[in-house]
DNA sequence: AATTTAATTAGATATTCGCCTAATTATTTA
DNA sequence: TAAATAATTAGGCGAATATCTAATTAAATT
């Protein structure tokens, strides 16, 4: 849980989230989107994979990253301490 | 919402949040319950506040904290692009 | 008005963080 | 097997963060 919260604490890393909403991407493609060099985001790949926001999973040469239910989980279960006091507002139907 | 981020990336801040869901406290009753100097939770505070996680309140010569709802919801409303993708348990009935 | 109490602001310091370049590892292709 | 490609690891550096002590502000009490 530390390390979710650490690691959305980082523009870049939230915005390397939205980007796999699209579906899994290798490391190469997630650079490309950011004007950063590859180590950096390595780096930022590195600490979303140990909050578990992120899987990777190696395909030959290339790692395929996609995001991880887990670290998202964590992130609700905090969360939802807070929501029952407050009352947020809730989808007019259940899905 | 990036200084909500911020804001919840701290042990401290995060149980100072969790100590106010019992209701509103100043500064000296918050101050009590951690091993840390009274101008370092002052701090810890500003930062919460400038998150609007918390509000102040000055009564006389004491500052009544509470929770503030904004805070959480622009933590809320990023977290919903996500549950979306993952659907996370929701309560049997609608409350 | 002087003292006490509650709390913040200011300034210093050690640690953590984010970024870079250079070097390394591992896989594919010529 | 040598060269090219994908990605990481290593090392260094400036900026941001968390904490402390000392000083300040503001309100209440004597």
């Amino acid at each position: 849980m530390e390390a979710a919260f650490k690691a959305i604490n980082d523009a870049t890393r939230r915005e390397i989230l939205q980007f796999l909403i699209q579906g899994p991407q290798n490391a190469g493609q997630i650079a490309k989107q950011f004007d950063m060099t590859k180590p950096s985001i390595s780096h930022h790949l590195d600490l979303l994979k140990q909050a578990q926001l992120i899987d990777a999973v190696k395909k030959g040469q290339f790692i395929h990253y996609s995001l991880n239910k887990k670290g998202f989980e964590s992130i609700h279960q905090w969360f939802q301490g807070f929501a029952q006091h407050f009352e947020f507002p809730k989808p007019k139907i259940r899905l």
